[in-house]
DNA sequence: AAATTTTGCTAACACATGTTAGTTGTTTTA
DNA sequence: TAAAACAACTAACATGTGTTAGCAAAATTT
């Protein structure tokens, strides 16, 4: 009976929830079976249920979590008093920061949420549209000003957030160019298609 | 006993095909069921395997005819005579064709490729990383004149690839940008962040 | 019109899945 | 050290899954 490891601070479950974002990463919510991530945990199917509820609570975990790091980061960036460009470029550099470093929980956050089921879903989807419309709004203050080209912001929104999960291919790819020499390659393309020259 | 309905020069396994790559978008390869799909075609579930072999058929039909095509166009691109940057700039517009014209196949491919199994899977990788290989190529060609500017080839590739399956949230959306303008949008900001200025 | 092929149906199987019940061992608390 | 809480186990269930077998009707070919 052996019993599930955990470090001061790290509950148990807080394990298996990490566990099964590495196990959702890899094969998906639906194909990824709690025999499968019983057995990364080494424990038996069944003793999960002593520290979740369902499979289903795992991925809200997973995403909200996430979610949550998302949207605290956004508020901080809109307090700021900095140039527009320099919002985009903050709010980009945290998405490359949590792809690189929380690779898992994130992409599955991306991939994956289609599997929450309501209220957890509608809830989810609103936030994430909230999201991009800050982040839409942030981009259009620029296009006033002058320091950003006439595009569409929704356009431009959805190009970025797509292209850092883009991290994905970087993060399984053999031979990696160092993660901060990705950040700036990807900022540079980025935002260098935005200014406004 | 209603049949499948066919066109001309469409069979009924084409149906089929084209139906589960609907569904197959919807849910997720797992998680679309084949009594899912047969409801859709209007049949029995059964009847479906009087025209296709399994479920994963129908994954490696939908997989490899998006890949056929990409990598028929990227041969047509590479024997132009025209400058990098203009090559760049129509493998971008196909791709981004593809994805308005040919969304579920796509987006598919795009996604649901990892359970597809030996030795297709293997296959679809490779083809895909042949494919940004030489999408890599032509930047690294047009690096080499200064017609662009100096950066990791491979990750101006991955960032513009993924760019553009953000298309996905341009489909959902609800008060669309044109199809054109859509183009137009993405040229801009991507080919617009390679560009030596 | 007869023969053959195609395409649908119902029924069922074998298996994997998420989850619960009930029990036993192990930690923590009093 | 006894009691209470926690966390593991085995067994099993209900359900959903992909798929096959066998048969009937419709279309196509001869």
């Amino acid at each position: 009976m052996a019993r599930i490891k955990t470090e001061k601070n790290i509950s148990r479950k807080d394990v298996i929830v990490s566990k099964a974002a590495v196990l959702f990463r890899e094969k998906g919510f639906k194909a990824a079976s709690m025999r499968d991530l019983a057995e990364s945990v080494g424990v038996e199917a069944a003793s999960l249920y002593n520290h979740i509820k369902s499979k289903i609570e795992l991925l809200h975990e997973i995403c909200f979590g996430v979610a949550n790091r998302f949207m605290h980061n956004m508020e901080e960036v809109e307090s700021e008093s900095i140039s527009s460009i320099a919002k985009v470029e903050k709010l980009l550099r945290f998405h490359i920061s949590e792809m690189v470093h929380h690779y898992e929980a994130v992409y599955v956050s991306d991939r994956e949420w289609k599997h929450l089921a309501d209220p957890y879903l509608s809830n989810f989807q609103n936030q994430r549209r909230i999201y991009r419309k800050r982040f839409a709004a942030i981009i259009e203050n620029g296009i006033r000003n002058n320091e950003i080209k006439k595009i569409d912001a929704a356009t431009a929104v959805l190009i970025m957030l797509h292209a850092i999960s883009g991290i994905e291919s970087w993060h399984r790819s053999i031979q990696k160019i160092s993660a901060a020499e990705l950040e700036e390659n990807m900022i540079t393309i980025l935002v260098g298609g935005l200014i406004n020259k």
